[in-house]
DNA sequence: TAGATTGTTAATCGATTAACAATC
DNA sequence: TAGATTGTTAATCGATTAACAATC
């Protein structure tokens, strides 16, 4: 099989060729090639090639790579053979938008219980669930044996329940909130920052020609 | 000033950095160093000296950092000193969200106008703003001065419809579309996919000990 | 076989870390 | 001055790219 560990940089590409190889797929299309994948990611063909490399050697010499079966090893590599039962922490504006998000069950998320704190928003619907009062956070975690949260609580709030989170045995947390959440070395943290997105491209921004009026 | 054009992943985390400085001034602190914005970042103190030293000199031999100092140093090398206008496109669940989002405009980002293109949603509140034929796209981005946007369209929509924002002169987009926008060099796009971000997270999530029942 | 593209090794490039002289 | 922490240089580490033998 694979040679050494992959890097968690390669990892996080990988769900990037999954999507375009579903793309591939719904195309119509049996082959592709290093080079093709490359192209629709502005990828070289060498890091395809040398990515998929640290899991094993899914392609035909002289013909490229099985849209499907490419697809299918990528999925079982990233343990998408499942559909992960996901808890959604906060029914705030983003909340209710993750909560109605369908890309998430499309790709093998199950959004399984939304909760808040807010005894006005408890009870109340988010997409298809009742919003339910945090304070029974652990019962469904342990009931539904949940490991992945999306924490879209205020920033005040966010360390706390990422704790309890962590205590009810949750090991990945996708936190839309602007802090750096502290947990142990076996849970998973990724941030989502839009701001942060914003101003990194601010920089590139110079103020030349941003000028509303010109029209004298 | 600085030796070396910094890089891009450099740019990348000084927002990080704001973040933490106006946190320390939330708190009163006054002075701040190297080791202390190192920790609460999950960095090393070396990592942000070398980082600043990008763009200056900004600290005090023996005495680290002046926090509100520093932060303004950042807040003008990111070009945050002015309040950037940002048009939404797209008033779906996540478009309300993002309306309604409200450290946009705490850090330096005002959402002035909201478009979509389905009958249904035009006309409507989204936020504060009424929502707008997106035929109108290019007549408010030239009226505002507008280079930043934030794209919140369904996938199939979100080629065509950057094609029209790079033509009317944005620069910058966030791209919440699960696609790979194609875009001239001179325009920032980054991508927000939480799909891909679980995908990556369950990589490490081996089934191990995620049994729902184990109370026989 | 000839042609094509993989999988892998070695070379290059870039980012992070360690160490320390500079200096307040 | 003694103590502390910066800013910078050099060493290390890691990721990407180039090149090509393997092979279908």
């Amino acid at each position: 099989m694979a040679k050494k560990e992959a890097p968690d940089i390669v990892v996080g590409r990988l769900p990037l060729y999954l999507r375009v190889l579903n793309q591939l797929l719904e195309e119509g299309r049996t082959t592709t090639n290093s080079q093709e994948l490359g192209g629709r990611l502005g990828l070289s063909s060498a890091q395809i090639r040398k990515d998929l490399s640290y899991f094993g050697g899914f392609g035909k010499y002289g013909a490229g790579y099985d849209v499907a079966y490419l697809r299918e090893q990528l999925r079982r590599i990233l343990n998408l053979e499942q559909v992960w039962p996901v808890i959604l922490v906060g029914a705030g504006y983003l909340g209710h938008a993750l909560a109605n998000y369908q890309r998430f069950i499309e790709n093998g998320f199950e959004i399984v219980a939304v909760f808040d704190s807010d005894p006005n928003k408890i009870g109340t619907q988010a997409g298809i669930h009742v919003v339910l009062d945090v304070k029974d956070l652990e019962k469904v975690i342990d009931e539904k044996g949940v490991v992945i949260a999306i924490l879209a609580v205020p920033m005040q709030a966010a360390q706390k329940v990422a704790d309890r989170l962590v205590n009810a045995g949750v090991r990945a947390i996708l936190n839309y909130a602007p802090v750096r959440l502290n947990v142990p070395d076996h849970v998973k943290v990724q941030d989502i920052d839009p701001v942060a997105r914003l101003q990194h491209m601010a920089f590139y921004l110079s103020d030349a020609e941003v000028n509303p009026e010109e029209n004298t």
